[in-house]
DNA sequence: CTCCAAATAGGTCGCCCGGCTCATACAGCC
DNA sequence: GGCTGTATGAGCCGGGCGACCTATTTGGAG
């Protein structure tokens, strides 16, 4: 799990593709790797990367998404988010081999959650409860390269992406010396390879750290 | 102009409406300040913030996104945003005083010029030309707080959000001596309120200058 | 043609930042 | 009990950074 999860989108509908695509690059712990407006094109994509999941459209001009689907051989975990609720693109949508199913009404939150859990090897058409499925879920974990960070020292990158970046300042936030901010970053600039506090807001952004827990 | 456009969407599709949403608001030049999953949603929102553009999908539940444009008395300039490209519905959309009809499979800045138009006065669906017409719109525009700098500013504050952050680098990314790097960055200073680059990265990133015209 | 803003460059000075080393306390873990 | 990692704190030192001031050239606006 220190790899980003690495997704790739395919709906016919440009103006979903774009949105949904910033919206989960957005998080941390993943990455939007390749789009896909029809199901052939789809296919030439997923010839050429290899997914870790798979968030696919029904419908879409030439080829369908789950047409595309069933002729994977070792597919990646594949959620399939449609307009449509019915029982009967369901059961299409089980039948190729789709580990979830999801409806464009669903907060992007969730289908966050849906993402990891499918990653995670979780079939979320198999449980009754997908609330609780999804539950241990629901958090963005961290960024792969906020990981080696400490808690106090993902604070101090927080405080510093907001704009405070005198050292008298972190230490009154933080309620510690100035000697131990320095120290902390000091430290923080050993983990990141950086060696000063504008390269370590940049990283801080990068990393997702501006925003506690989105 | 000096204003950013405020907008609000209106979509039943909860998944696209997030992902509209933090796309747009990733322009420096967009902000959306409200959103609505059904038409009395929209309509109530509406009776409290008065939005530049409004965003409306046709279908939502309950009541369409067509009937509260139709009952606003001076309206902002909305733009009908469908699935559906039939003739029957854009007629209907002009019907209900729509300035604009776009499908869901446009371009996400393609969306972006026609918000930007709309704010502008421009009525798109009396143009003949669409492509020549939304031409001067495409490009995002600076954010407010960005207007204030100069060119070679703002490259250098690029330069910053990037992690270039030490004088002599900086110089020499741009051709020009160390005494006019800090030249330009006491100016930066002055102009944003700020003291340092730490600060500079942050409203670097704010204002969006660090990924030159998205 | 005139004037101003922008870009360029130089100087000085004081302070803060970053690099290096060390120390203590506490928590968890085997 | 001992090891390790984290959080806390400290001192020192050199260099870079920010504040303030001045100056020249160029190009566009009026």
């Amino acid at each position: 799990m220190s790899q980003p999860i690495r997704v790739v989108i395919a709906d016919d509908h440009v103006l979903v593709l774009d949105g949904l695509r910033q919206a989960l690059d957005a998080l941390p712990d993943i990455q939007v790797v390749a789009v896909a407006t029809t199901g052939n094109e789809l296919a030439s994509v997923l010839e050429r990367v290899r997914p870790d999941v798979i968030l696919v459209d029904i419908e879409m001009p030439g080829r369908t998404g789950l047409s595309v689907l069933r002729d994977l051989e070792d597919p990646p975990p594949a959620l399939v988010v449609t307009m449509h609720t019915e029982d009967e693109y369901r059961e299409r949508a089980v039948a190729a081999g789709a580990v979830g199913f999801l409806s464009k009404a669903t907060p992007l939150p969730e289908l966050a959650a849906a993402v990891r859990a499918a990653n995670d090897g979780v079939v979320l058409l198999d449980v009754d409860d997908l609330e609780s499925a999804l539950a241990p879920y629901r958090e963005a974990r961290l960024s792969p390269g906020a990981e080696s960070l400490t808690a106090r020292e993902r604070e101090l990158l927080a405080l510093l992406a907001g704009g405070i970046s005198g050292t008298d300042e972190l230490a009154e936030e933080m309620f510690i010396s100035q000697k131990t901010v320095k120290n902390h970053l000091a430290s923080i600039y050993e983990k990141l390879g950086i060696s000063d506090r504008a390269q370590a807001v940049v990283e801080a952004i990068r990393l997702g750290l501006d925003r506690p827990q989105s």
